[in-house]
DNA sequence: CGCGATTTGTGCACCACTTCACAAGCGCCT
DNA sequence: AGGCGCTTGTGAAGTGGTGCACAAATCGCG
């Protein structure tokens, strides 16, 4: 499940705060999720908690560790040190959560041989090799759009079966290989619709929740809007 | 629906490809998703498509951005220049996508006064009047997360009332503002569960897809594991 | 003017996920 | 030792999203 993750952070917290034991209710209300889902998502996992009592703290971090694999640390490539690559390149959250990054790499020659956070830029033709080298299965892509997707090939074709993608752009990979997106623009855009539907709910009749905005006539459109309250 | 800014983003690709109309196929294919899936979303804005030849790309680019809100330019405020607020500032994706960075904010003194982008950075006390001087709704906290709390608060009373959140927490605010969350480490774990599946079924017989690994016994946990294949 | 090719819009069945509610189990207190 | 309160784990109902498949509609061509 895509919220073990989340879990598991929260149970650090707690770990940190001192708490040995947990209750369903307190690791879902720390982890912002409903308390019966929590247990069933443990549950999936054939978890060890104890009725009447709640969850070992340190039990659990085990099992959720173990589950998402980062026993041991995970090298992790990253390609594209521009602007994005750059901060992530020195993104203390990723070494305090199981990942290393293990080698910074770059396509323009003047970025190769700069040096960020204690790493190296190297060119992105040695990627085979760097890629075998440490052992990377994980790759990050934040170039442009432009160059993700060849990119993503020799990411693939280098030996990395996970990628995580910045750029604006769908990559298409060959079965086995996971994609994830994180486009910063289309988190904005989603809060940009609800403050537009709030804002178009002001001080307007109810229209009965039917759809994406409170416009009538089923969302004219620009241009098309109508008077509104009678 | 969360899905229209990808559409959007790929329509102004084919848009920028000189295409002017486009299938509901050819779209689905260029975001990444269903066609039917697609058509499904597009009819809920009462959408313009013509039978036998699709959707024209200007108008149906113009449709969804008025559904967005994004019809003017959207000010929004970043709280937190650190290393990861430092990229975002500069990250021109932002300002191509329909916002502005209308003000930096940091809670360091050592911090405010320096130039981003062309922008000074200004202190946090200053919030109230800032939001309002500029119209701003939506803020992005890129604070460790033991500031971002506070900091929602503080953007919550000055008027702002939606949020991107990219300290690794859940914040809780008032209902009516809307709160997204961006967790890079939770991104990148989320790929290693998976690749760590990917590794615990090489080789391995099938366990029917029961669940989350393919371990027997239906994950056992660290230190439990036991011999396979009999 | 009519026909066929093409594509949208949508009814319907399906599936996964969420949430409620409760039985089973555990520890503590008397 | 027994009962009581608390918490987990889970069956079952409710919900929403997904995808298929097809009717309706439009355009181009003969």
């Amino acid at each position: 499940m895509a919220r073990l993750p989340e879990y598991l952070r929260a149970l650090h917290v707690l770990a940190e705060a001192g708490n040995d034991t947990v209750s369903s209710e307190g690791l879902a209300a720390a982890a912002g999720v409903n308390s019966a889902k929590l247990r069933k998502d443990l549950s999936h996992l054939g978890s060890y908690g104890t009725r009447g009592v709640g969850y070992d703290v340190a039990l659990l971090i085990d099992q959720i560790e173990f589950v998402l694999g980062l026993t041991q640390r995970r090298a992790v490539a990253l390609v594209g040190v521009g602007n994005l690559g750059h901060a992530l390149a020195g993104y203390a959250g990723f070494a305090s959560r199981g990942f290393r990054i293990a080698a910074l790499v770059d396509a323009d020659p003047e970025r190769v041989g700069e040096e960020i956070n204690g790493l190296v830029v190297r060119h992105i033709d040695e990627l085979t090799r760097i890629v075998a080298e440490e052992s990377i299965a994980i790759g990050v892509i934040a170039t442009p759009a432009g160059a993700a997707q060849s990119v993503a090939d020799q990411l693939v074709s280098a030996g990395v079966t996970s990628i995580l993608n910045f750029a604006p752009c769908v990559l298409s990979v060959p079965e086995g290989v996971d994609v994830r997106k994180v486009d910063l623009a289309i988190e904005l855009q989603i809060l940009s619709f609800h403050e537009h539907r709030k804002a178009s709910l002001t001080g307007l009749p109810a229209t009965g929740g039917s759809g994406l905005t409170a416009l009538p006539g089923g969302l004219a459109g620009p241009g098309t809007q109508e008077a509104v309250g009678s």
